[in-house]
DNA sequence: TTTATCGTTCAATATGTATTGAACAATAAT
DNA sequence: ATTATTGTTCAATACATATTGAACGATAAA
């Protein structure tokens, strides 16, 4: 493994943490995109240096993410896991769904602030959008560059 | 403090956190957007029933961020908080300086793989594309709503 | 001067969760 | 039938950091 690959792994592992996911999972998904073939999850396990069921987890969450996918090949029991062909999309669209988590999150307890004077609704109004407006710009992209 | 109110600080403590912040930045935003009055720190501690180390960190934490400012009154050494009158343009800057930063980390990563296959090169110019477009994206809007 | 108030900093601790090792079921190999 | 692989789950722990209490300096009040 390179020292320019094993950088960009671990930059990769910081990103998802600063992203909200763990280490393990960016580094993963850094791994994977280095690699044109499928890895098993006992390569990816000895690559990252990582325990296997740290491995097993992250692949699991990365694949319900729909940024990478299982492949197997004839005669061999291994699961193996590869980068989608295109995991760009899916990501501007877990952000756009998160973001539309929240301005929805954020309408429910703006409807209890009823009684509330203006100036604070409006404030609430205007946060809401910030996440709506977010939310609908991001996958404006993704619709982009899926057609 | 009516029960919605608090419902709305609860959920803006959430959501900071889902964001990377701490919980208590998340619920002072969420308390001084209801309050159209500065407050004080000790205000702050006593309504939000934590600690005034916490308050006076995370108050300097939103106010070098921009989104609350200080201010005073005369004959009064306390310091007061209120909100500044629009945070949802700071609030894109913020995602947009953090995407721009990540693409520009992944770019230097990116060019230290140059004897790489084009074919990895490539996934990387185009995750280093979706940090860059996401922040270009998110900016035009903040110039929108600032103009 | 003494006493009280206000805000900050920092070491200690509390807290959440990422990570792991071990146990397990399922399957294949011998 | 026995042994070895493979992948998953979960309780235990390792780890990062949010939060606090206490000490402090600065300033105002008494």
């Amino acid at each position: 493994m390179s020292d320019s690959r094993e950088n960009f792994i671990e930059l990769m592992g910081r990103i998802h943490q600063h992203d909200g996911q763990s280490r393990i999972h960016g580094r993963l998904f850094g791994l994977l995109l280095m690699e044109k073939k499928g890895l098993s999850l006992q390569q990816m396990a000895d690559r990252l240096q990582v325990s296997k069921a740290s491995v097993s987890t992250n692949a699991r969450h990365l694949k319900e993410k729909g940024l990478i996918r299982l492949t197997s090949s004839p005669g061999d029991r291994q699961d193996y896991y590869e980068l989608v062909s295109s995991p760009y999309d899916q990501m501007y669209d877990l952000i756009r769904k998160d973001m539309l988590d929240m301005a929805g999150q954020i309408a429910e307890a703006r409807e209890q602030l009823e009684g509330e004077d203006s100036v604070i609704i409006e404030r609430v109004e205007r946060l809401e959008e910030f996440y709506r407006i977010s939310a609908e710009v991001l996958g404006d992209i993704a619709n982009k560059l899926r057609k």
